[in-house]
DNA sequence: TGGATATACGTTATAGTATAACATAGCGCA
DNA sequence: TGCGCTATGTTATACTATAACGTATATCCA
């Protein structure tokens, strides 16, 4: 089942599907839960191998501080800003701060290739919510 | 056993001291092993239980994207810089910069309780070593 | 045309990470 | 002495991720 370069295959847009339509990440499980409900037996690395190549095709990541998931489109540029109370996750454009991190890492030689900038706290409609 | 505040219990001082022995960050099994080694018989929740007590007592922290521990001493303010070569993990001052980010996300209501900074590539030594 | 190769996926098993739940032991103190 | 607190022991289990092998199908080209 050779596939065209930039088509995502059944697997992989059903994956993806799923994760644009939660309004938090999702883990691994869940993910795995879903497309059993979907489709019958579905086994773990099935839906790995879909995480792993939407990953390499920039269409996701993985949430460290979460072991979840979630499509770049909630995730933008590099600054991930989650809410711990509501559970919503959100990019936070940077450039600046990226960019004088990036110098400062190559002013002491290092050659960097992947950040990862999680902040976790309360977002301000949490925090209203208690007022 | 009622321990006074700021003493290690012999478990978690044993915990750390591995930590600070190492030149890399250690996984919990890893070291569950060494424990098992010194002790004999040691079962996961004994390791946990001194990570999270050394975690919270700010001796420790979890390098999210390598799924280990490290002393913060090693680590220290916030940035995490890993070389994916040699493994080394050392810690990067970059006070302006989360202050920066820091008053971003006070703009926009958002209120920070933890940061996670993790940059991964590789180190000028190791770089040298390939040229 | 037909065989070599490559890719995706199925399937089974297992590795690796972390916690729940309950039991025991020592200590401080009413 | 009896009670409550904390740390640890112990057993079991949950959760996250990958190894290894098999099958089907598409593509390339001799
Ligand atoms: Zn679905
Ligand atoms: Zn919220
Ligand atoms: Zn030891
Ligand atoms: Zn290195």
């Amino acid at each position: 089942m050779a596939q065209a370069a930039g088509e995502l295959t059944l697997n992989q847009s059903q994956v993806l599907g799923h994760l644009r339509a939660a309004n938090a990440p999702m883990t691994a499980y869940q993910l795995l839960g879903r497309m059993q409900n979907d489709r019958g037996a579905v086994a773990p690395p099935t839906v790995y191998r879909a995480l792993k190549a939407l990953e390499e095709a920039g269409l996701i990541r993985r949430i460290e501080t979460l072991r979840a998931w979630a499509p770049v489109a909630t995730v933008r540029p590099g600054v991930v800003v989650i809410c711990d109370d509501c559970g919503t996750v959100r990019g936070v454009e940077a450039p600046g701060l990226l960019e004088s991190l990036h110098e400062r890492l190559v002013a002491e030689g290092f050659a960097e290739a992947r950040k990862t900038i999680e902040v976790h706290g309360r977002c301000g409609d949490c925090a209203e919510d208690r007022a």
